[in-house]
DNA sequence: ATCTATTAATAAGC
DNA sequence: TGCTTATTAATAGAT
């Protein structure tokens, strides 16, 4: 671009190179910054010189941001076999979901602490935050948990309920019976035809609370609850 | 560069903006090769238009080569503690460290929601932080909510259980009940000492379920949760 | 897309 | 590296 044609060939004179290197460089990042900011563009680049030296440029948020919306991107453009699935993620690639979460929030905080947040935040900022974190925890819980509250609180009374129902109803059993026995005894001498009433002892063992207890471990998923 | 110097801020025209992105990135591209070439370096760039496009380059290799190399170049670069570790843990401590350390920021984060950070921020990355939050609401939620999914779906099964015990038990009551009417009748005939056993209808009336209906109204703190 | 008048980038030199 | 300048390269606006 200037003082001569420049061959698309490497620069042989190492401290030309360099030299080119350098300025080129620094043109690539510019341009890179103008395309981002005239036309809205996301750009990320990324250069090793020759001696294995990393520069890199984000117009948009972080690097790990573009990284991971690149693989996104080129995986659902190379991958589209139909499905939105793309559920469970292994843990390597949730590491880097995360590590790309700690890089956005960190961004917040640099939005508000202008880049040397911890020097601003004593302990009773602390605390502050923590009051407040509090209170933005109260405001954003979710109808769901207030749902989820009192549908155990309704079948906690029904389970109180139906447990009385039963004890009610066991002794009613057992004093019927008792009644019944002598009853029995009496219409037995009769015709014989109630031996086959059952035992109160038959109607305790088989109670399905003892029974089933083991039935809480299914997953909550099968309840028809959707925690996302 | 031509017919009118421009200036550095967004194309507002939609039509020139889009003309300028597919002109400058080509131009960008081009760059980015020729410093290739000229200097012996590999560079990688990833583009995203405004309305989401992905175009990329890898002057050596693949993009994901470069991106591997970028994440170990950086990695080294920023964990400069003295010390050669830090490089490989195993991806479920790893996840663990970086949950912490997203629950620090998210104390310092609401601090600033608390206050006056929102101006500061633009939509989009008001928008984005909004799904990193929600996504750290659900992970620091799912545990409670898992032992409250669980603690339904106990509560469930005890309440069938109960249910059909209770009516298990009523119908041994009616069987029982009939039986007895049988019964008093020889009995009495006998010796009357049976006059005061209740009559079927009153105790299915009594049924503790029917009566005490209202008692779902207890509140929720009564429960031993604490939502907070 | 293609064409050009202009501006922007930069190679060489210091 | 940083500055200057001659030159080439990139590209905005029009077609």
């Amino acid at each position: 671009m200037a003082r001569g044609k420049v061959q698309l060939r490497r620069v042989e004179n190492p401290v030309h190179r360099q030299v080119t290197f350098c300025k080129r460089r620094a043109g690539l990042l510019k341009k890179a910054r103008e395309l981002s900011v005239l036309c809205d563009a996301s750009v990320g680049i990324i250069v090793f010189s020759a001696h294995g030296k990393l520069y890199d440029l984000a117009t948009t948020g972080t690097m790990e941001e573009l990284i991971e919306r690149y693989k996104a991107a080129s995986a659902g453009e190379a991958t589209t076999d139909g499905c939105g699935r793309h559920n469970r993620m292994d843990p390597k690639h949730e590491t880097t979901v995360l590590q790309q979460e700690i890089n956005l929030l960190q961004k917040g905080l640099r939005y508000i602490y202008g880049n040397r947040a911890n020097e601003h935040m004593n302990v009773d900022e602390l605390n502050a935050l923590e009051r407040y974190l509090e209170i933005w925890m109260y405001n954003t819980r979710s109808a769901k948990m207030q749902i989820m509250a009192q549908e155990i609180q309704a079948l906690k009374s029904k389970e109180g309920m139906l447990k009385a129902a039963n004890e009610i109803l066991q002794e009613k059993i057992v004093e019927q019976s008792s009644l019944l026995d002598v009853g029995m005894v009496v219409a037995d001498q009769q015709n014989g035809r109630f031996s086959t009433v059952p035992l109160v002892e038959e109607v305790i063992s088989s109670n399905p609370l003892t029974i089933l207890s083991g039935y809480s471990s299914c997953r909550g998923s099968e309840m028809g609850y959707s925690f996302c």
